[in-house]
DNA sequence: GTGAAAGCGCTAACAT
DNA sequence: ATGTTAGCGCTTTCAC
């Protein structure tokens, strides 16, 4: 065995051709001898041949890869995104590269520099909560290298953008805690900065307004939606006010789920006293006792829709073509069970 | 703005000195006049200099990202595992490309052809169930990319490895049910294809063996590891019994909370009638009622491990330095919950 | 139908 | 201290 992988150089050399000829062959080009072409594949095979992309990619200034940035990979919204993203894109002979930004602004900002050493052809990003400016994406933009937006997003970037319906599916959810006959719903939610809160929060407001509830800021709490202890406190708040709820939208599952211990622990039921509804479906939320009403994102199908978007303007941009920014807002779904329901079956809305 | 990214000509053209000058003032070579590197790097400044990455990979061969096959993204332990290996890869200026098998050795020899493209430096892959032939491994060991098993490994690959003492946490497992008084204790196990599975199998049999219970097949269930479904009919077989267990291992947690909810729906208590332990601390596993106990694996660990056994590889191979295989075997721990402790607190042992 | 030459952007070896 | 030359592996002109 030589010491290097076998080169068009080893091939041309050995049949005595020159190496285009041997490129033309391999590469189904028009303007090739028959028999040299039978010949030149024989060799290649024997020979063990595969093409160098180092050498393609430094021509063709091409990568196929696809840059992924996500705020955390564990978090089973995010690992479905991902799980579209990389499925899709294989699809069209891409490669997907994956950094977290562990919802840090600076960590974010290292990984488009990182992406941009590695040559990706195109970037999706989830944007970390902190992240309040976005030079670094626009930048990326003008080197021609496309941004898509999914999930976290901002206005402030003209960029193609896949978001699902936050503010229906958290007016659906509000909804239906009415429709079971609660009156006094709660909200827990988190920082008002990013767009997907507030269209929870906006969705939860009129939803009370268009069914003549009045909002109560009392019922209105904060937290870092991530972690169920948070959720926990802020339910035994809740229950220890005067005029305590009867249900309540949390805009995360893991602070519902952490709110439906906190009523048990009370010595209340779940809905009977206080109803309980999440967001996003987490994997957890249908084992848990009582299992959680939650609201389905559409995760994977919004990672396809992304990879989509991205080749899209990727080829656009090789083509010299405009490059036009869509926005796709995805459809939520309820996923009703039996912490709003009761004993009843869940049902599938 | 003209149509291409500034090169090094671009800064020398407008300096009137040579290509290799540029470069040698913005790699911080020796042999370069102070005045000239000063100009250099004002002109690379305003000019925006990047260096191209496809030229430089080109060049060396090298792209600095390292292949990552897993099942299943989704997968609390395998996203763990990733984040482990994206955090640890980026210290060392490496990117990660990630690929999923989904338990199928056809997609994953897939993705191994998937990676060859992309050229990658080194492979880091968690075996499909399914997978029973290595060559696809073996042969990009050949085209000297090293391959690093993690956690799915085989004794049928000369490779280094990164593994979990599965037959030490199933052993500890057990004899966790022993010592808070239990006697016949169910196991429920998957194929045992798995090295991994066979361990675990291993260790519960060891345990018993070791404190003079005796094995009773009848106990030993098979299922997918899966479904929280198949564990909840493999209890309820097993409650059905003449002679029921008082406690049962399973193999996974998404099948002992399926089993734990068996229990509950038989009218039955756990842990006073029937203890539940499982194997590798889901997150949904410390919500569930009761919060279940189970086995730790160091999943981030391992990812970071796996990165630093490739990377020492790929710069041996570079160096033509000698490889040597090492194994790696990592440490579980028991994380006890109510699930097998009762009322009591729960305690990290 | 095939070969010769050029070039993608950069760096290392060799000259001066 | 700087310039010249060559080459990484491949494809794409352009000749013949």
């Amino acid at each position: 065995m030589g010491k290097h992988n076998t080169r068009l150089k080893d091939i041309a050399d050995k049949l005595g051709i020159s190496i285009p000829t041997v490129s033309r062959a391999l590469n189904d080009k028009p303007d090739i001898g028959i028999e040299t072409k039978r010949k030149v594949m024989e060799l290649a095979e024997e020979m063990h041949y595969q093409r160098n992309e180092f050498a393609i990619n430094f021509k063709n200034q091409q990568s196929f890869i696809i840059g992924v940035i996500i705020p955390q990979i564990v978090h089973h919204f995010f690992s479905n995104i991902i799980n579209g993203i990389i499925t899709e894109a294989e699809k069209f002979g891409y490669s997907v590269m994956i950094f977290q930004s562990n919802e840090s602004y600076h960590s974010e900002l290292k990984g488009t520099k990182t992406f941009r050493k590695s040559m990706i052809d195109g970037l999706i990003i989830s944007l970390a909560d902190t992240t309040d400016d976005y030079s670094h994406l626009s930048s990326l933009q003008e080197h021609k290298i496309p941004v898509v937006l999914i999930d976290k997003v901002t206005d402030r970037l003209e960029a193609s953008k896949i978001v699902c319906n936050d503010y229906q599916g958290a007016y659906d959810a509000t909804s239906h805690l009415i429709e079971v006959g609660k009156r006094r719903i709660a909200h827990l939610t988190g920082s008002l900065t990013p767009l997907t809160t507030r269209e929870r929060y906006r969705g939860y407001c009129d939803a009370l307004k268009n069914n003549d509830l009045k909002l109560d800021n009392e019922l209105i709490r904060y937290c870092d939606l991530v972690s169920g202890e948070e959720g926990y406190q802020e339910m035994k708040t809740l229950i220890s006010l005067s005029n305590p709820p009867d249900a309540i939208f949390c805009a995360t599952d893991p602070t519902a789920i952490g709110a439906i211990n906190a009523v048990k622990d009370s010595g209340l039921k779940v809905p009977e006293d206080i109803a309980v509804i999440g967001f996003s479906n987490w994997s957890m939320s249908s084992v848990i006792d009582p299992p959680l009403s939650s609201v389905i994102q559409p995760d994977v199908e919004m990672g396809e829709q992304a990879v989509r978007l991205i080749i899209e303007e990727i080829e656009n941009i090789r083509n010299d073509k405009p490059v036009v920014f869509k926005t796709h807002v995805m459809k939520t779904a309820l996923i009703l069970r039996q912490s709003t329901l009761g004993k009843k079956e869940g049902v599938n809305v």
